[in-house]
DNA sequence: AACAAAACTTACTAATTAGTAAGTAAGTTG
DNA sequence: CAACTTACTTACTAATTAGTAAGTTTTGTT
């Protein structure tokens, strides 16, 4: 989920740059709404170097989902996330969310698949399934602990409230995008006013 | 939002049956996933016709959004909508997306738009801010209402917690698309839940 | 029956799409 | 230095895209 990982940045490699750009594209416009040409115009390559490094679109919209799964894994077990006591887990993933938000109001890769999921290649589509599996998960249980610590309140199962939560989270994004910041934040506010009320 | 309208059903003619087939491949594909030429070949005509009713793929996804927008209008106003209890309302909108779920897993209108909302055309932007925030508005007196009356119970305002039920039902379509229906039904039971508790 | 408007089809553009095959230049290695 | 590999470019297909113009059939009206 985070977006750029600061460590040792040498200078990106072709290879890269096209994952990089094909993922801006994706969260900013939809899998289906860019092209090679698109991509090869903007790194100043051409179409068919694209097809060098990712032979398919679908390779290509494979390794970005894949990415993003190596990402949430390496964030999550992070130190500076891992060892957080559960409420400051939750908002440094709202934090992510609002890096999203921040960063051209980009949509969560979740959000910018779901609505095109049927047209996805079959790889894309298990790659996002345990994205979200995973992700929902991790919060199940931070959740979980959450709540037995005393800090989070909430009925039902941590697991249906993670998924709620995730849910909610996409799509905040996403009306984000149809209107502005401003309903983010309010749905965010509301989120964190029910699983924090006293 | 009602799927079908069951009044007087005449045979459609062409011109609602192109809009009822581009709304099916919308809502279950995507609008960057289908062509005048689907359409046409599905419907038995030529790709020529559909220009002849809706010359371009800007007036016809237009005429989509401000359809939907119609309807939802009509619907709210309703007598065995607009008269029900509070929590009857609410009842009706779960059931409608609930009729979605059921119909093949299609995601709402907002779902189906919010992540390519940027290559779309300017007027079916315009017309889906306007859906979304009629629907908003609607479900925010209702809330007002069910609170006002005791039937309902939150915290924050009645527009807050509109804007986070209708997000949450929106991404709970697409969750059930990559996934299946099971998350639709945890999501909707933990937003019932936390509604209607004691 | 005459006429006009509506609802198309036929036949076409020009652009864009993903993808391929063959060639080339620059590094890397034995 | 010779052979090989990596990272491309050039040049091409075949399909698909939205859209147009002109002609034809169907339908409704007087």
């Amino acid at each position: 989920m985070p977006t750029q990982v600061p460590s040792a940045s040498l200078p990106p490699d072709t290879r890269t740059r096209i994952l990089d750009l094909a993922e801006e594209l994706l969260l900013e416009r939809g899998f289906n709404a860019f092209s090679y040409q698109h991509l090869a115009r903007e790194l100043g390559v051409k179409p068919a170097a694209i097809h060098y490094h990712y032979p398919s679109k679908d390779d290509l919209g494979t390794a970005l989902v894949t990415r993003q799964l190596r990402r949430l894994r390496k964030w999550r077990d992070l130190p500076r996330v891992a060892d957080l006591p559960p409420n400051q887990q939750f908002e440094a993933l709202l934090a992510v969310y609002d890096g999203h938000l921040s960063h051209d109001r980009r949509v969560c890769l979740f959000g910018a698949l779901a609505a095109d999921f049927r047209t996805l290649p079959t790889s894309m589509q298990a790659e996002l399934r345990t994205f979200n599996r995973e992700l929902t998960e991790w919060l199940a249980q931070v959740l979980a602990v959450g709540r037995a610590t005393g800090t989070m309140r909430f009925v039902g199962s941590p697991a249906a409230k993670a998924l709620q939560v995730l849910t909610t989270l996409a799509g905040a994004l996403q009306v984000a995008r149809v209107h502005d910041e401003t309903p983010f934040q309010v749905i965010v506010n509301q989120v964190r006013l029910e699983l924090f009320q006293p």
